[in-house]
DNA sequence: CAGTGGTCTAGACCACTGG
DNA sequence: CAGTGGTCTAGACCACTGC
């Protein structure tokens, strides 16, 4: 099926756009529904990203090169880079000039924090050494409906709910709830959480095959309640950052809830706005 | 000067990058200095932004087509196109297919909120009406060492101080100081403030021509004090989502420090994350 | 219909990496 | 040195806008 894309039948004259079959004809949209026209990188990203969710090449790796590719879906090597770039710019890939384009991965330096915008505010991130972490909890539990939802899996499948503390310089910062559909992190346990050096998401993608792409949070202030005053031994009603992310892998599926409180008497959560 | 660059030897072989002489040669930097290779299209975009801070282009206007600019720079229509995709990723100039390329504004529908991340949590902005928008203060007053600092001008320099509520739906739900540097908003008034109709960035530009370009938030969460309950109708101590933002126009200037203090019991600071 | 941005191609050369 | 991504050009045609 590769094969008989956007084939071009005059030789001597470039090849334009070619529309494959859409979607909307085999569900028999109404006319009236726009005809959906796609550039054809548009295509190319979609079957490159068909082939990142398939696990076609796996993080870290490096894809064919874009000559290669150009050969394979028989477009122009221009094509193929534009398509690659809109994926690099979505933080899929990374681009290496004189090495070739890997599939983006959290287990690397330059990605190690990329979803925890928490700084000190001397804004040396390297000033602090690295956070401590202690698992506190690690359970399978029956999903809530609220937890339920935000997870897309149905009221009362099971979930994996756990708990951690991370301390920099010795003193505890944020404390995060998190859970996790049972079904993909199969085997999950406390040990395993405690016992990985690197992220969470690097642990994810190792472990699991399950790669975090994207994130959505809801912030708030609230006040410390009994359980955030004893793990991070401050005072109740201490107003806390409180974080609600949603992370999502290919295709827009959540994969983990995770509810952060952040003390931010010496560190804030930092935003660039463009 | 313009015409002068890039200019092709060779008709029938296509141009290369052409490297024009580099500030570091003028100002005399160390061999080991990275000879600091920018390619063409990089040169391009370093010109219209030129352009853009020069006033020659205003924001909502159109600039040159890609074909006259590239008449103009005597490069092709791709180097310019390339050029642009930056300045439009950086939200500088907005793409309009079939009209033309125009200098991107805060004085239109899309841009309204573009600084302004906290949301009902209905989730459905349009279900709450426009915001009420109380001016509570306009004062010309000495930069303090903090807030002159931040603004890059020296302590003791005029600047603006202003305060303003915002309500939603009846609601006080946003406190805001804002400090101005008096010198680019001359003839500021509360009045002007609360007379203007549309966001406060849409008057910056309207009224002094200063565009803000891009912002840095610093958020915390912190219990409302005396000022803050009177102000917004709540109670002391009831923690509030603190945000200081510096905004930016071109070249980095910071031209804007604003604190704001959000109530987060109907509201939350929505962020994607990537 | 002309003019704009948007897509696509083919081909050349440059900058960078690693064997 | 070969192979990769990065830049640049020239030219063609498509999609969209407005007169």
């Amino acid at each position: 099926m590769i094969e008989g894309m956007a084939q071009n039948d005059n030789s001597t004259q470039p090849a334009q756009a070619t529309q494959l079959a859409s979607v909307s004809d085999l569900q028999g949209l109404p006319d009236f529904a726009a005809p959906a026209f796609s550039p054809l990188y548009q295509q190319i990203k979609g079957l490159l990203l068909k082939s990142l969710q398939g696990g076609e090449w796996k993080p870290g790796e490096a894809i064919p090169s874009e000559m290669d590719l150009a050969a394979r879906y028989r477009v122009s090597q221009g094509t193929v880079r534009k398509a690659i770039d809109e994926l690099a710019a979505d933080n899929l890939l990374v681009r290496r000039q004189g090495k070739g384009t890997f599939v983006d991965t959290h287990a690397e330096k330059h990605a190690q924090y990329r979803f925890l915008k928490l700084v000190p505010d001397s804004g040396d991130q390297s000033s602090e050494g690295p956070a401590d972490r202690q698992i506190t909890e690690c359970k399978r539990i029956r999903a809530t409906a609220e937890i339920a939802k935000l997870l897309n899996v149905r009221t009362g499948d099971p979930v994996w709910q756990a708990q951690r503390v991370l301390s920099f310089s010795g003193a505890p910062t944020i404390l995060e709830d998190i859970w996790l559909p049972a079904a993909p992190f199969k085997g999950l346990t406390a040990e395993r959480l405690a016992d990985y050096h690197g992220s969470m998401y690097a642990l994810f993608e190792t472990e699991f095959g399950v790669r975090m792409v994207r994130a959505v949070e809801k912030i708030r202030a609230l006040p410390a309640n009994l359980m955030h005053s004893s793990l991070l031994k401050i005072e109740q009603n201490t107003p806390l950052l409180s974080v609600e992310r949603v992370a999502y892998t290919y295709n827009e599926m959540p994969m983990e809830l995770r509810r952060g409180y952040y003390l931010t008497s010496t560190h804030h959560y930092r935003n660039e706005l463009n």
